[in-house]
DNA sequence: AAACGTATTAAACGAACGTTTGAATTGCCT
DNA sequence: AGGCAATTCAAACGTTCGTTTAATACGTTT
């Protein structure tokens, strides 16, 4: 912990306040004590509070859209074009909840983070969405037009948002207590990855 | 707008910029100067902030849950037992998004304010959802399990909660600004529904 | 060792926040 | 009209906020 620059500590413990306590229940001088740094450190090396907010999510969403990118292009690699649907949909879902597992990368802490994301710096995400990640997102609906070529492409669009939203509340859920008691929680996450994936396939069958 | 009483302008304001400026962009003073009223109305009329936004929640979330029961009511009247799946979701989904085409009673406003509180006031929510309006979710969870018998209980457990997710997440969108310019609103709304109901129809599919 | 850019620190700024208080005002009842 | 409760109001309370400033410490280069 202590190995870590200033400007990562502040990085990450910004991290885990929005997650425990929402971006409107954060302050510079919470997160600059949290860190065990100054008050003044965030300003300098951040400029302001909104930029140090802007950091902390992309920092990890570059991270997924690659992660994302890279197994949608081993997809198109060699395939057989048909009934790569589950695959597809698979290398969009999967990267997003396996990340809650990776403790070593605070993974877990940000799809809380992302999922808060979505309601409270709405605006943030969806300008990243339309410039810097829209590549990948018209690459999976696309891919997903392929897979399934008995549904009209409008259909695919809207089906498509509609999976994003069921995983975006299913990752706000994992920072909810709505937890079932009879299992561990990768069991959980694992469980809600195959269902999820399942609820998706079946909501694109023909 | 002036015919109506202090109590009832604090909260139709506070509703209002709570879909405009999210729960963390609004303060008590904001408020009272939108609803030309004075700052202390708000502590004399709701105790403190918190109250005011559970009563803002609770005032359209009551109603929402009244039509949803009562329309799911009508439904189990007189049926077939089978095949009303589709009903059922109707039943479900279409009163949150109509609500939005209410304009004199500021449905659309609310529904802004709902999808902002799933992220932000999850907490308050959830206990609602636990205790208030867990008679109805449990009711039309039996109702949807027995449209579709092939289904096990918990799978379709599983695929509602990721409808109320998809649903919630189109909700949000409504206030973001993806709106295709192409159609008009109550078009798009429309849309909407539609698309969403097939959505979860075909979710739940054999 | 001196100089220099980088990083950290304590202190202060003005602004906005939620809440409380006590007096003024209103509307209703006898 | 008088009395009384409900409501509205201006003012102030103490706290917390994001940001800025200017001085100090650090680490590398000359």
């Amino acid at each position: 912990m202590s190995t870590l620059s200033t400007k990562d500590r502040i990085l990450n413990t910004t991290e885990q306040l929005i997650a425990e306590h929402g971006f409107s229940g954060i302050s510079i001088r919470k997160i600059s004590q949290a860190a065990q740094s100054n008050l003044a450190a965030i300003n300098y090396h951040f400029g302001n509070k909104q930029q140090l907010i802007n950091e902390v999510l992309e920092r990890r969403l570059n991270n997924l859209f690659e992660i994302r990118q890279r197994m949608l292009d081993d997809l198109n690699q060699g395939e057989s074009q048909a009934c790569v649907l589950e695959q597809v949909l698979h290398a969009f879902i999967a990267p997003a909840l396996f990340m809650i597992n990776d403790k070593n990368q605070g993974g877990k802490t940000f799809m809380i983070v992302l999922a808060r994301a979505y309601a409270e710096q709405g605006e943030h995400l969806h300008q990243l969405m339309t410039t810097k990640y829209t590549d990948t997102i018209k690459a999976f609906a696309d891919a997903i037009h392929r897979s399934a070529p008995h549904l009209a492409k409008e259909t695919v669009f809207w089906r498509f948002h509609f999976i994003i939203g069921s995983l975006t509340y299913a990752m706000s859920d994992f920072g909810a207590s709505s937890m079932s008691k009879q299992m561990s929680e990768s069991e959980y996450f694992n469980k809600s990855v195959e269902e999820l994936i399942q609820f998706a396939l079946q909501s694109l069958r023909a």
